[in-house]
DNA sequence: ATTTAATTTAAACATTTGTTTAATTTCGTG
DNA sequence: CACGAAATTAAACAAATGTTTAAATTAAAT
């Protein structure tokens, strides 16, 4: 049993390229409808409401979060290449959604609808424990420091990320990244490289 | 001659103050009006329009974003010292305003209102080039690495910021922030040492 | 005090919005 | 083929939206 049809799918992508390019309130029903080539009442027909239309595409995208980050800690490597794999396959991870990511960042920090992200916040969670675990590793081998912060490690390699991608025509402009590809580029080799040496002089040399 | 006056400046602040919550497609004149006590024309009446509004925010919080940073590489401080001044000061002056500052972030990252960022732009980017200074002075001097993606010390330094701040129902409650007077204290004293932290072991310490 | 300009108001305006209706078409099943 | 359920449509609906109007009030200037 499939939870979504062909015709739902599309009108979920769709809704997601306009939530995360003009936002929620920014796109109306019509804009969505017509640009999946669907009738206006088809989305209320489908989905109930425009809110549980998003709550639907949160479902959707939520379900396929499952990560391979949890295995991590168990890996026979050493701490810091746990690190930066952990580093690499969040952020690669992200950034292939990153419109929906765009979408969550956005509807979380607005207090304006009471929505569902429970599941969301729960992925979120069991990613920082998994960090943490990590860290606490390599603590207890004495190769990372022990003055850090370790709740704030995430908001700095999450935010390096997110701010770069909220800035995305600043620093194309800057970086002389033209097409998508090449700011996918940037991204893949050196953006993630960066926050790996970043993270990784905060864990070994921290004072 | 003052470019805005009290009733002006009053209806400036509510918008500030509801865009942020709710964002500016999600807030509505006739909401602003009715939490700023005027009616519902004056908007239109002292503005022009709900866009024009939000210009003219842009240009009212702009003008006084005029910043102590430009000064510091001239300091007779260390390199170090810079660096910590430069990133306190520089999110202190974001948390101050973080309201404005999360508006923007918004409308930037957002391709539907075709809107002159540029004022903001100018001083974002004179911000840049004065860390850069600073940087480039403790490399000469052999204090900092040179193997850093220079680039990519902003959004570090306020991608850590924002996200934490996106993200404040989260980290408020898993660090028990239950005011805001706690969250500002968090960010005044544990967030800007993280970001110290951080910026000097890459710094310092990259390899 | 009179006139002129600036401010404020309630009402009206035209669009756009999300959603529903009721009729029509399509499709799978007996 | 015939029947019933699902899908699709154009139209209508009420509510909300940004904006304008024209009259009324207040303030400033002469």
């Amino acid at each position: 049993m499939e939870l979504f049809n062909d015709k739902q799918i599309n009108i979920l992508q769709v809704a997601e390229k306009l939530f995360s390019e003009k936002g929620f309130d920014g796109t109306s029903i019509r804009e969505i409808s017509k640009t999946a080539n669907v009738n206006v009442a088809m989305v209320s027909y489908y989905f109930g409401s425009k809110e549980k239309l998003l709550e639907s595409l949160i479902f959707y995208r939520t379900s396929d979060l499952k990560n391979k980050l949890e295995t991590i800690p168990e890996e026979k490597i050493t701490a810091v290449e746990k690190i930066e794999k952990f580093i690499a396959l969040y952020i690669q991870r992200i950034h292939e959604n990153r419109a929906f990511h765009h979408i969550l960042l956005f509807e979380i920090s607005s207090n304006k609808r009471a929505m569902d992200f429970e599941s969301f916040t729960k992925v979120k969670k069991t990613n920082i424990k998994t960090l943490e675990k990590i860290i606490q590793q390599g603590q207890s081998e004495h190769i990372f420091k022990k003055e850090i912060n370790i709740h704030m490690i995430i908001p700095t390699i999450l935010g390096t990320y997110f701010y770069f991608q909220m800035n995305k025509p600043f620093f194309g402009e800057i970086l002389n990244l033209g097409s998508e590809k090449e700011h996918t580029n940037y991204v893949q080799f050196e953006l993630i490289n960066h926050i790996k040496q970043t993270i990784k002089s905060l864990l070994l040399h921290a004072n």
